[in-house]
Parts: C-alpha cells; structure tokens; sequence
DNA sequence: TTATAATATGAATACATGAACATATGAATT
DNA sequence: AATTCATATGTTCATGTATTCATATTATAA
C-alpha cells in the first residue's frame, strides 16, 4: 500500500473555494455576514448597525447572494436578509474566534 | 438571561481575519498551500509541480509566510517550505471537500 | 395616481492585486 | 575568485474591486 500521491485540484473547486475565500476577504462583507449571523436584518437596518451607505450594504448582498451565502424574504417593502451556508457561517466564525484568542 | 446582544468585530480582528481569507482566496496561493498540505516543497519543487513562474511562487511565499501560514527550513541553496497554520490550513482542506462533495 | 419608503442598479473612480520580466542576493562548488 | 544553482526582490502593467453618487425600481399608503 503506497503512501497517497498529491491530487491536484480541478478547476472548478478551485475557483468556486477562491470566490468563496473571496466573500470572506473583505471586512465590509465580514462585519455583514458576522452581523447576519446574529440575527436577521433589513438592509437599512444592517446600513445603518454598521454605518455603511445603503448602496454599498446592496452592492455587497448581491455579491453575497450570488454565491448563495445569503438568502432573503420580503415583508412589504423591506426584505430581511440571513444567512444561507452554515458551513461558511461556521468557517468564519470560527476563523474570528480563533484570531482573537491568540 | 436576556439573549446575547451583538458583538462587533474590533479592527484589529476584523483586519487579521480578512487578510488571512484573503491569503485563501487566490487559485495560485490555494494550489500552493494545497501543495504543502501533502508536503513540504522547495521553492523549485513547488514551480515545476504547478507549472509557475519561480517569482510568482516567491512573491505568494512571502504573502503567506508573512501572515505565518508557511515557514522554512534551510538545507544548503535550498529553502524547503511547509505549512505553518493547522487552523488555517484545515479550514482550506475542509472548503475543498465541502466544495468537491456539492 | 401621487407620494413615499425600501431597495436595487449603473457608472465613475480610486485603489488593490497578480503576473511577468529583469535583476539581485546568497550559498555551495570548482 | 569565478561559476552555478536556488531563491528573493523591484518594477511595470493589465485587470479586478470597493466605494460613492445619482437614479431606477418596486411596493405600500394616502
């Protein structure tokens, strides 16, 4: 039984790990998806908790959505935004709690 | 009891966290800490394994050494790298399967 | 149907980033 | 000391990205 040899990674895993790195990459998306991970929030809501323009909140959701890291549900004129990927969640929730204990 | 209130992210955190995501969210810098996850490499080892420029594999080293994600040891000219972060590095090899198994 | 509130979209811009090339350093060998 | 091998560094360039402003869309209420 020989030792395992190195399985290169396919190009689809790989950009599909990268882009999802990449959500987690910028403080902007973190301090949402952090903040989603509490509780639920309206876009104005997550705009003004986090002092973030309300376009910028939109732009990055989109981003966030795309990849399915959040889903929403609409309630009138307001859609309420969560998460959607408990792995991820998790991963960076994680990665948050072991960086301030150390 | 009254429910957790949330908690922001301070700065610092906030900054170690999405530079080290952002480490992970590269195609190059995946396949070379993928690379190490199997084993420790030279730098020459790692250019030919990937098929990249020896520079470009130099410049990504040292993004990555600098957030202490590698290390080195030295044996004569040549600088033998290996992984340096059990946390950080777990966190890409789980986003891997769980991408690959999707 | 006009007004308003909530959110999304498009364009512009300033900045960050990855890759490549050329060259420099540094260690071993002759 | 000169040569060679392994790696690092500096610079340039093209591309990507985050943010902002202005405006559009959509849903409700008056």
């Amino acid at each position: 039984m020989n030792k395992k040899n190195y399985e290169p990674i396919d190009e689809e895993t790989l950009f599909l790990v990268s882009q999802t790195f990449k959500a987690l990459s910028d403080p902007t998306r973190i301090r949402i998806l952090h903040l989603l991970f509490e509780k639920e929030c309206s876009v104005t809501e997550i705009s003004n908790c986090l002092e973030l323009k309300q376009s910028n909140v939109s732009h990055q959701l989109r981003f966030l959505k795309q990849l399915r890291l959040v889903k929403y549900r609409r309630d009138g004129k307001t859609l309420y935004y969560s998460h959607d990927d408990e792995h991820v969640i998790n991963v960076l929730e994680q990665m948050i709690h072991h960086t301030r204990h150390h």
